[in-house]
Order: C-alpha cells, then structure tokens, then sequence
RNA sequence: GCGGGUGUUGCUUAGUGGUAAAGCUCUAGCCUUCCAAGCUAGUCACACGGGUUCGAUUCCCGUCACCCGCUCCA
C-alpha cells in the first residue's frame, strides 16, 4: 500500500486520532460505510452533547427573552413549498463535454449575461453558453439536483404520501411562530432556539465531517420589530463571537464573512459567516442572516393564517423581522477538534523546552532526546472526560480503595476516567489524547495527609491538593 | 456527479498464485512510589462482489469508501 503516500495533513492526523480514540467514526463501517453519513463515539458524542449544552446554556437558558422548541424532522410538505426549499432548493448543473467540469446552471448563465430559461421542472440554456473554463458550447442539458431527502408518510408510496425530512432545522421555528407566541407570554424582540439533525442529499461531501448528507443544527430565530434589523444583527454576532471564544476557539482563528449587499438573497438585509480556517481552508461554522420577515410572510401566504404580532406600546400590527444565527454542531466539533489538537515533542529526563510539533512535521518521529505526546487543548467544559482517577499502583489495595472512592464522589458531577492499568505516564498520555484537563493521582501520601497529585494536561504540571479542596477546586475550573 | 489517486489488524509498514510478518497500541498477569520502563501470555487484517484458476489477498472486471480538483455552504 501507499508506498507514494503524501505526507499527512493536519486534517489526517486530527481523523485517526479521532478514530483512535473514538471520537468519530464511518458510519456503518462493517457494510463499507455510506458517503457522507458519519457516527459518533464514547468521546464524540460527549464532545457534540458538550457543545449542544453550551449553546444551549448561552442562547435558551441565560436568556430570559429566548425560549426553545424540538419540532419533527418530517413536517408537512407545504412547508418547503412556503420556504421555497420545493422548487428553488434544487441547484440545475451543466456539464461540459469536452473538458467535463461542472457548472451550476444559473451561475454560468448569469456570468455570460443571460437567463436560464425554466419551464417548470424542466430548465433549458439560452443560446450561445459557453463553458466557463475551456470555451466549448458542447454543454449536457441542465439537470436539476435534488437535495431534500424523500420518503413516504403511511404505507402506501404514491405522490400524495411524499414528504421530506428537513433540510434544515429553521423552518420548525417559523411554522410554530404562532403557537409559541401564544404559550410563552414573550414580547418583542424574543426569539425560539432549536437544536437537531437536518438532512441534505449533497451533490458531494467532502472533508471528514465537514460537508455531510446528515447534521445537526443549531438555530436561533430572533424576531424583532422592523428597522431594528441592523442594530440586532450586530448584536447577535458580537454574542456569537464571544460563545465561540469561550468554547476554545480563539478569535484569531476565526474569519467574518460579511456577504455583500448585490450578493445577499433578495430579502435579506444583512448576512455575515463566521469561518474557522481548517487545514482545508477557511471554511463556514455559522450563518447570522437578517431575513426580514420573508418566512413569516411566506408561510402566512401558503397557510393562510396570520403571522402577525399586535404591538401593545405602538398599537400597531406587523409581522416581524428575524435574525438567524444558524450554526452547525459537527462543524464545530470538527473545528474545536483541529484547533484543539497539538503534537508536542518533550524532552526525555524532564529537563528543557517542550517544542510544540508544526504543522508540516505532524506524525514525524521526535528528535533524539525527545518523545512524542499527542494532546487534545480542549478548554474544560468542551472536554468529554473532565478528570481521570489514577491510584499510583495497581497491587497496592488501600491505594486502589482510596482512589476508587474519590473517582466515585468526582463522578456525581462529570464525566470521569478510571484506569489503573499501567505505569503512570502511560495512563497520563492516553488521557491526553482524549483531552482529559486534568488527572488526580492517590499515593501513598494520600492514606498519610489526605492530599493528591493533581497533574495538568497542557503544561504536565503537578501540584498537591487536599482532598477536601478537591471538588470545590475543580468546579470552580471546569465550569 | 465528472476527472485523478488510494485501499493488508487500532496505527505505521512487510509480503505472497498455495489465506499473511514485524514494531507500536490494545487486553490479561507479574512487577513498578508520578509522565508511553521491564517480563510473560493473548486478541485483531488482505474494503466488498463477481470472474479466471485445482487454488486469489495477489491476475481481470465491477462496486464501495477515503483523499485531491470542479462544485458546495450549516
């Protein structure tokens, strides 16, 4: 195999040790897997439960004027009608014959100043296109590339049982605008945050987990007064910026992506991404569109009932704007993964500098006199196991009693690791990889004055605690 | 979907028309007073499906998956 093998990128290193260590895995993998469907293991999905939690905690919970919903995947099919996902959602391709690149239809039209000509589900190009890269007017027909999921409500597949599993998760807020409204005593501005899957049949998924068929969103719809649109969106990327931070991804990895004005949807005010720079590229975790009130509008149209909120202050009656920031959970797992994770070549016996491993030398061998340690710098609260539990000799009973009582008390409150299995710096350097923040260690010392070792990931510093301190000292960390 | 590349165990590699080897990891035991130590034993692989053949992991065809480019955007 690969005797030409490339060397391996960040994005390689990142996936195996997630395979390794049972962060992410192929979907199926037993049957061959299935392009672009991926699944989750002990250490992933307590890593996207983490990140869920924490937008959850700062968008629903610390928010007084935020409430939540969890509406179905499969919802009526009007819906997609009213969002223009039926009929719009589908993207016409072109082929060229002779250099066999691939166009988006409309694209190629718009860019050679004319029209794609549609007639219903069927679309046609207007004379004289020509193929953007190599000139040639050998172009196949444009054919149309659905991207909603079908399936069949009921046991009988005919047309009228056609329904869609939702390609994203906001159009579940707008369609239970009224009941929510109703039921939550909220006033403007407010808005309704959902998290969950949603589903794209992608023309082709690429890059690890980046562009899947199957993902899972988090949305918030902030409904606002109109003429408020500017102010709010500000605000909401501003907040949004701020999470991002917290949850360990430094500003300085970050990019905003201010659309520009000729390039926004025509109803739309305003839309800014927030892109992380993968080892792939800079590439979106976040949509935060001013939408003005087209959903509202729309589903008012095709449901025929009102969508309009009575302003008490104004008197006066409007349907309101919205302000969508829209992220995706497995992007920024995948980025919190990518910037979390560091090789480190640390010089055997302890003594001189650890010398952070660079990108181009990742999976290199260390240099003479160092060893290799793979870490995860997850910040605490993203991190699947907070503390790991360590008596420091397997045979030694009073140790292993001691240490399992701790691991029991610690384990209350998160979740913890318990190993007893091998020399110490072994169990410390597998706690790396998962990006275990913190290990505490029950030595013969421990049954003497009641301290532990709390050892640290980042700097593999230790320090002793007493045992009373220790809940109140990593609380107060890892919160 | 189109074009190009890749596919042997958890990882890194070896090898063969007669079903596979090594190191590391992992598991168990012994040992061990703080950073992948040592000893003993053990588990785990030729992506899948056809074809050729007495016999295929090896040759041929197809499929699938992954990577790169086109494309895409949560």
């Amino acid at each position: 195999m690969a005797k030409d093998k490339k060397k391996t990128s960040k994005l390689d290193s990142v996936a195996s040790l997630c395979k390794r260590r049972g962060f992410i895995f192929q979907t199926s993998e037993i049957y061959g897997g299935l392009n672009g469907f991926w699944d989750y293991g002990p250490m992933g999905s307590q890593l996207k439960k983490n990140i869920r939690d924490a937008w959850w905690q700062d968008i629903v919970v610390k928010n007084e004027n935020v409430v939540g919903l969890d509406a179905s995947i499969i919802m009526h099919p009007r819906v997609w009608e009213a969002s223009g996902h039926i009929g719009g959602f589908s993207d016409p391709m072109v082929d060229c014959r002779e250099c066999k690149k691939r166009f988006k239809a409309d694209n190629l039209c718009e860019e050679q100043g004319q029209e794609l000509i549609q007639d219903g589900k069927k679309f046609q190009l207007p004379e004289g296109i020509k193929c953007a890269s190599c000139g040639s007017d050998d172009l196949t027909e444009p054919r149309s590339f659905d991207l909603m999921f079908k399936t069949f409500v009921g046991p009988v597949e005919d047309d009228s049982a056609v329904a869609y599993l939702r390609p994203e998760t906001a159009q579940g807020i707008f369609a239970q605008f009224s009941n929510v409204l109703a039921t939550s005593r909220q006033k403007l501005p407010f808005g309704i945050g959902q998290i969950g899957k949603a589903f794209r049949n992608e023309i082709n998924p690429r890059n690890y987990t980046f562009r899947s068929r199957e993902f899972e969103q988090m949305e918030l719809e902030f409904f606002i007064k109109p003429g408020t649109d500017e102010e709010w969106h500000k605000y909401w990327v501003q907040k949004r910026l701020s999470w991002y931070e917290s949850v360990g991804l430094p500003l300085s990895s970050l990019e905003l992506d201010e659309h520009p004005k000729e390039k926004l949807a025509h109803y739309a005010s305003a839309c800014t991404d927030v892109a992380y720079a993968f080892p792939f590229g800079v590439q979106e975790l976040e949509g935060i569109a001013a939408r003005g009130n087209f959903d509202l509008s729309r589903h008012q149209e095709f449901s025929g009932k009102s969508m309009e909120y009575f302003d008490q202050e104004t008197n006066e009656r409007y349907i309101p704007h919205v302000v969508e920031p829209s992220a995706g959970v497995d992007r920024i797992a995948l980025a919190i993964l990518c910037e979390a994770y560091t090789e480190e070549w640390i010089p055997k016996g302890g003594e001189g500098e650890v010398i952070k491993v660079e990108d181009a030398d990742l999976g290199k061998r260390a240099p003479e006199g160092y060893e290799a340690r793979t870490v995860l710098k997850f910040v605490p609260k993203i991190a699947p196991v907070k503390v790991a539990v360590f008596p420091l000799l397997k045979n030694k009973p009073e140790l292993v009693e001691k240490a399992r009582e701790i691991f029991e008390e610690l384990q209350e409150y998160w979740p913890c690791f318990w190993d007893v299995a091998g020399a110490i710096g072994r169990r410390y350097r597998r706690q790396d990889e998962i990006g275990t923040p913190f290990g505490v260690t029950i030595d013969f010392d421990t049954l003497e004055d009641n301290t532990v070792t709390i050892r640290y990931r980042d700097t593999m510093k230790q320090e002793r605690i007493s045992c009373d301190e220790l809940l109140p000292f990593l609380m107060k960390k890892i919160r």
